[in-house]
DNA sequence: TGGAGCTATATTGCCAGACGATATACCTGC
DNA sequence: GCAGGTATATCGTCTGGCAATATAGCTCCA
């Protein structure tokens, strides 16, 4: 649907937002994101549970194992304070090349 | 500087949309990406040839060799129709992603 | 009771693509 | 001539998305 590098490049700050807005596990992340997606967005278990490791393993977020009153256990992820950072860093970044792009989309043709 | 993943996804839709506004040679679109970024976008060559080799092979843009009036001769790259749609396709994913970031970065928590 | 279906996480293997390094070559000024 | 800017090409490495596969707990229902 969305090609794979748009999917990259906005993966890890859409699951940095949403933990930013307090915990999360992966599974209710991923149905967070068909929803405010609107179903553009299909992340897959395959996509979210290396991404979230990978977040883990460099410090941007923490875990712990909660059981559920129906299913299987959960695995609770929370932002660190390097987590936080990292998404303001990352917000700062995207808005940077979003006014770029808007640069060149704008009726202004002296765009360079 | 930027996250690769975010080079990756910005890539595609810069070149095109500089392509929008006429022609332009390889050595030129990275200029004017060093202008329109301040700096803050720093492709290389080796990431710049391979994608336009695949946006030709891919036929979204064609080419042509000039000579130059001082210094080698360039290769020259347009839209095709193919590429214009193309863009068209970018510009929306890239607004619908920006809208799902835009949702999660507001004031309104209520988001899911 | 057994199995279909949802919930929940983990991991492997394949493939696309950024980018540093390297090569080639034209032109100008010193 | 040779240093430096212009201009393009390509290889090798590394990151990372994602399909496929495995595991397991819970609920419903025939």
């Amino acid at each position: 649907m969305f090609p794979q590098a748009l999917i990259a490049a906005s993966l890890k700050p859409i699951v940095l937002s949403i933990l930013s807005h307090g915990e999360a596990y992966g599974y209710e992340i991923m149905q967070r994101v068909d929803v405010l997606s609107e179903g553009k967005l299909q992340w897959t278990a395959g996509t979210l549970y290396p991404l979230m490791h990978r977040l883990e393993t460099r410090g941007l977020i923490d875990a712990v194992w909660r059981p559920s009153a129906s299913g299987p256990r959960r695995k609770y992820y929370r932002l660190t304070h390097k987590g936080a950072q990292a998404l303001e860093t990352e917000k700062r970044q995207w808005l940077d090349v979003h006014a770029i792009l808007l640069k060149l989309w704008g009726p202004d043709l002296s765009f360079t």
